[in-house]
DNA sequence: CTTGACCTTGCCCTTGGGGTAAGGCCCATC
DNA sequence: GATGGGCCTTACCCCAAGGGCAAGGTCAAG
């Protein structure tokens, strides 16, 4: 029998730690002592004490390591392979803002220069609104485009016809929106198409002018979104316009055929003068 | 002049950040009336602020965001570029442990095949203490190493003549050792050539047995140094010997010359018998 | 004037422990 | 048997970076 400090030492944890995770139910002493309260382990308990010890380090939530432990033998390699993948996603988007950062601080101040307007007509929208976090929103979004797709649904020539999201409210790792999903209709077919879609809703847009940035493949992610947004923005601080605080993403193109380089979808908010 | 909540919007921060912003003097509004306590901000401040919701998106904490802000505008990528060079080496080594995980959980369950056993004689070190975290071991053992070099100083044949380092604490980000660089010295000439490095310490060690794992210079990193502990810990329960706490890694190689497949350096710890 | 949206401060909650205090336990030595 | 030192116990407060909620004050439009 070890007590708590041999222990902690042998599995290169503090004591303190292992009395939090006897406490969260994650690692018990094998042994204590009802009377004096000391924890005593076994030898044979220092496996999992280390494995503890590597998933920590590792940077996953004790939560987490609990229903791993909860897994088979078998799985857990695989639970911590999908861990490490969701990690290296996040780092890739972290890496693209430093380099996005210290290029716009480096060379000019700001990419401002995007912006450009164009009047949108007043339209006939098949819609749906959710509540999404970022990481739904990218299937989300590619299951409608394919499911309204042009296969199967008249659309709109031009611009105007491409399906788009509305941003209620902010998106990210931990808000979620609402987003609505929007893909105009031509206005004559629109009760028809509407009915082979119960979960969507018939609405219509007044024309509006619209701000819009356009982006490559290779911007897609969060960094040059929310560039995109701030640039919006600042160029109708700029101008003296009022914009809506919901702001879109229109898909331009077919994501799977695009190269990296290819525009693929524009960031855009409708603007008005603004009345003195 | 925006509200707070306004400006959250603007800036994408939500209006909590920015009063905590204000009480840490991070990012103070232009105005705060004093009757009724609102904070008022004006347009010119969201440059401030994006760059702030950048920095924090980044990871980085507001203290240091804080002494970033201070630098002149030029600096500021640098130090960008100086926190993410920071992050990828923290990511490299955590991308390590995972691989390594995954490897030993898929495969045989643990690697403790590799520990060898050596007799080490009687021994005269030339040695320093010092409390170090781990980014400064490398640069320390390094400096040590070249300074008393094979060409300033004569050393014992074979293994025992290799430097090598104690750990008596942990050492990691935030623990601090203490660690102790111990060169062995033949001990006709020991005296001679203590006087000529002041700050170091003549010690005898005594004879013993040395339990050890030998890494190649691809596996430097953290991960394979603690399962090499953990490793000849494992070893040394299930053969019933005792072994100090303080382990060691001797330089067996010169770490500029070897290649990734080299072995380069040996994690060790000294045994003894369990005394029933 | 009222109403609703917005703002204020203050307090508790989160994660994964670190630090310290006050006191109890174990064991080796005298 | 006493004693001391090192270990252990619980209990409390602390950190970052806010989120959530409550109770109440303010602003602006109708």
């Amino acid at each position: 029998m070890l007590t708590i400090g041999e222990f902690a030492r042998a599995a290169r944890l503090s004591p303190k730690a292992l009395r939090l995770y006897d406490e969260l139910d994650l690692l018990k002493p094998a042994r204590t002592d009802p009377s004096s309260g000391y924890r005593y382990y076994e030898d044979s308990q220092l496996a999992h004490a280390r494995l503890v010890a590597w998933l920590r380090r590792l940077g996953i939530p004790l939560a987490e390591i609990k229903e791993i432990h909860r897994l088979p033998a078998n799985e857990v390699a695989t639970a911590i392979t999908a861990y490490w993948a969701r990690t290296e996603i996040e780092t890739a988007h972290r890496r693209d803002l430093a380099t996005f950062l210290i290029d716009t601080l480096h060379g000019r101040e700001s990419s401002m220069e995007g912006v450009q307007v164009r009047h949108i007509p007043e339209r006939t929208l098949l819609s749906i609104q959710r509540h999404l976090t970022a990481d739904q929103l990218g299937p989300f979004a590619t299951e409608l485009v394919l499911r309204i797709g042009d296969g199967t649904v008249p659309a709109l020539p031009g611009i105007e016809g491409a399906p788009f999201l509305i941003y209620y409210g902010a998106v990210d790792d931990d808000s979620d929106g609402p987003v609505e999903f929007c893909r105009p209709v031509p206005p004559g077919q629109a009760e028809e198409i509407a009915s082979r879609f119960p979960d969507l809703v018939l609405r219509r847009e007044p024309a509006h002018q619209e701000a819009y940035i356009r982006l490559t493949k290779a911007e897609m992610g969060p960094t040059h979104t929310i560039a995109a947004f701030y640039s919006l923005d600042a160029w109708a601080r700029q101008h003296d316009l009022t914009h809506a605080t919901a702001a879109r993403t229109v898909f331009i193109a077919d994501l799977s055929k695009a190269k990296a380089t290819d525009p693929v979808m524009d960031i855009a908010g409708t603007i008005k003068e603004k009345k003195a």
